[in-house]
DNA sequence: ATCCAGGATGTAT
DNA sequence: ATACATCATGGA
């Protein structure tokens, strides 16, 4: 096992690690303590959580296990490698959160939504575990959807032995491909189950990479990711913003539609397309994903 | 019991 | 392009 710390006072900006994880970006971390999305409170103290992390080009090689907890000013690691890069690719900790903040439009919302989440930021999760958490995301709760990954790891994801215990992968494309319709129903997938198959199948057999949006324009990223089945503008947003690395997409989901109804009612265009055009604008552009995601948080955690 | 949750798909217009 | 019904599951 290999152990390290990350002072916090090198980042751009603050950082909360509780935030981050628990505020419904990432399906892929867990409290071992039992208690994920359970704790209320902004600066929920110092709890460890854990993921196995699935391979990422450039990043991660293979799978590996990573445990990381935030304590007076620093985080501390314990991983089965070199957990720097991981950690600095994972939870963004190479952002400019000041420059970000600073690039977004002030309102009364989007201050508030600021100030009581700082430094939270956008996870960047590895994009096949991304692409089947949020089509399973799809009328569904944040810790039901949670509960989901988890489930299909333990049940058809590789087991890794770190520190006397037993952790287990997220599967495979192949791994969940070769899984029925049936099968992934009786995980309670519901009707989502056709849909996490034929996207897993597609993306084993090479049918479609979603790497392959990386090196499009942001409108032209979201349709590309739309191919695969399961896979609408509202979820595309998502494994853009919170994997591959676009931080403009606006995710339409309910919570923001009903901040574009109460706040920026000039937003609603009609459809999903241009009124994504519109809010993104009030946000400021560019980092207006990171404006959505403050206000998600902070109406879903009970502001308003 | 009825409603709702980080929506998408197929079909008809 | 847009409107509509339909799709499972479980917690409030």
């Amino acid at each position: 096992m290999e152990r390290g710390t990350i002072p916090l006072s090198d980042l751009d900006g603050s950082f909360d690690l509780q935030s981050t994880v628990e505020s419904g970006q990432s399906y892929l971390w867990d409290r071992p303590d039992g208690e994920m999305y359970t704790t209320t409170a902004a600066h929920g103290g110092s709890a460890w959580y854990e993921t196995v992390v699935s391979p990422i080009p450039d990043v991660a090689a293979q799978h590996e296990v990573l445990r990381v907890r935030q304590v007076d000013g620093e985080l501390q690691w314990e991983s089965t490698t070199d957990a720097v890069p991981l950690l600095t690719h994972l939870l963004r900790l190479d952002d400019d959160l000041n420059a970000i903040e600073a690039e977004t439009p002030a309102d009364p919302l989007l201050d508030r939504a600021f100030e009581q989440y700082a430094g939270m930021r956008l996870v960047r999760d590895p994009v096949f575990p991304c692409l089947i958490s949020f089509i399973c995301s799809a009328q569904m709760r944040v810790s039901r959807i949670h509960g989901m990954q988890r489930r299909l790891a333990r049940e058809y994801g590789n087991e890794i032995e770190f520190d006397s215990r037993t952790y287990h992968a997220f599967p495979t494309p192949t791994q969940l491909a070769a899984r029925t319709e049936d099968e992934l129903r009786e995980q309670s997938l519901g009707y989502r189950a056709p849909y996490v198959q034929r996207t897993a199948e597609m993306v084993a057999e090479g049918e479609a990479d979603p790497h392959g949006a990386l090196g499009l324009d942001y409108e032209d990223a979201r349709d590309h990711l739309s191919q695969f089945m399961g896979v609408g503008n509202k979820v595309a947003d998502c494994v853009l913003l919170f994997s591959l690395g676009f931080t403009q997409p606006v995710p339409l989901d309910t919570w923001i539609q009903t901040a574009i109804a109460d706040y920026y009612p000039d937003c609603d265009q009609g459809g999903y397309v241009s009124t994504s055009r519109a809010i993104r604008e009030q946000f400021g552009g560019q980092y207006a994903g990171y404006a959505q995601t403050y206000i998600f948080h902070y109406l879903r955690s009970g502001g308003n």
